[in-house]
DNA sequence: GGGGTTTGTTTAGCATCCTAATAATATACG
DNA sequence: CGTATATTATTAGGATGCTAAACAAACCCC
């Protein structure tokens, strides 16, 4: 069939503008993403929320930070607090991290990396520049550049409505 | 810091390069799109996962198809049967959709608008548009074909190396 | 025509994510 | 000082997603 544009209003198809278009094309490349990903991740035994939470780690830990609080994870990977306990609770039956205590804070608990952690990570990485590029195979650099740039506009913006939406 | 690309492999940076920054701007702007649409939804009783079936089965019947097997909802959603099964069961707790029987298949079952599930789309679909705009309110409209034009290839590229692992 | 394979759906079990509510500690302020 | 508020983490309960496995029905092919 393939309709003209003129023919929208009267049938079905009223997700034929620009913005419905990529507001789909969004959805539809993450949820392929995520079935690629899934696999490659779970050679590793982890999963892609689990890897977030060490990639995290290890890169706070590589800035000289000493653990992330629960908290400051939960900032990072724009997963609410609950979930995160749930993340990081199934690590550390991995062994792979290992929640400490904060020296001036009763309340809060820093999560650190294992040595065991930092060596699946360090297994994970080797892997992962390949498989990045893999993934992003379709598109060459400066495509991808321009994704990151629309993206990033877009997240940008998102995060302004969010921060309305939260103040309300 | 922003350190140049030979110091990558030194310390921790290794995600700097266009594919990294690509993917991880993906991967957030889902993030953040979820955190939007999620209220949005909820205004109407329902979840995003929800809206997608209950969208594609607007789109299908406007194309004059009656109902669409469950099959025919991971197909068309990216989402597993098993999935679908839990997703439509809420819905037809919800009673806006029902499932009927397939004539010439008694394995199948065919999912189906109510009433009561036209009206909920149609109110949903008032609101979508505005709802759209605003999201993507941070890029033009030609910015938006941009990214949609992007990640249809992404999506193409993806898809290829889906197969091919599903074949493997 | 009948045995083997494929297809459509569901069940079971696990990992994420969410919101709402709880508990414990920290902080602020009158 | 001591109460009120804010922060940190967890628990409870619901919805999505997955894989693996079960079941029935349809198909294929000798």
């Amino acid at each position: 069939m393939k309709a003209q544009s003129p023919a929208d209003a009267a049938g079905g198809q009223a997700g034929e503008r620009p913005a419905d278009l990529a507001l789909r094309s969004i959805v539809r490349a993450f949820g392929l993403l995520e079935r690629v990903m899934q696999p490659y991740f779970a050679r590793f035994g982890i999963t892609g929320s689990q890897w977030g939470v060490l990639r995290t780690l290890q890169r706070s830990e590589a800035a000289g930070e000493a653990g992330l609080r629960l908290t400051d994870l939960s900032d990072r990977l724009l997963i609410r607090p609950p979930s995160v306990t749930g993340v990081v609770d199934r690590l550390e039956r991995l062994g792979v991290v290992v929640r400490d205590s904060v020296p001036g804070d009763l309340r809060a608990k820093r999560v650190t990396l294992t040595r065991k952690g930092r060596e699946l990570v360090a297994r994970v990485l080797a892997a992962h520049g390949p498989q990045v590029e893999t993934i992003l195979a379709g598109l060459d650099a400066g495509e991808q550049a321009d994704l990151h740039r629309l993206l990033g506009k877009l997240t940008n913006h998102l995060e302004g409505l969010l921060s309305k939406q939260e103040a309300k």
